[in-house]
DNA sequence: GGATTGACATCCC
DNA sequence: CGGGATGCCAATC
């Protein structure tokens, strides 16, 4: 668990509900710029062992970008529980969902 | 330790 | 918006 790590998952907890963060933005706020890669990697290690909002952190296309048809299908359904509209069941509007944190 | 890979970003069109 | 090309960084092979 290196520092990045931490920062990370702080960051992604602190992303309230209804709302979206993109794997850039979260590497910028972690003091990672090109570091996005290594989000999606911590986000595979976490929300396998602890409970955070992964299925709140998107591209920037606004395309939520899992593979696997399973995860994919449960992502859009936190999603629009928590008010997010879903376009053609794969992607969001960023202007409108995106957390812009201070 | 080099080559491969991946829930991505950014530029270009 | 969105598909293709290129770049980044760390884990994995």
């Amino acid at each position: 668990m290196n520092l990045f790590t931490e920062r990370v998952v702080a960051i992604i907890k602190q992303i309230p509900s209804g709302k979206v963060m993109t794997y850039g933005q979260i590497a910028r706020l972690a003091g990672s710029p090109r570091g996005a890669r290594q989000v999606v990697r911590v986000l595979h290690s976490m929300s396998k062992k602890y409970k955070l909002p992964w299925f709140r952190v998107i591209n920037s296309k606004g395309e939520l970008g899992i593979n696997d048809q399973e995860t994919h299908e449960a992502q859009v359904l936190f999603l629009e529980d928590e008010g997010i509209e879903v376009i053609d069941n794969k992607r969001v509007s960023l202007e409108k969902y995106q957390h812009h944190p201070e």
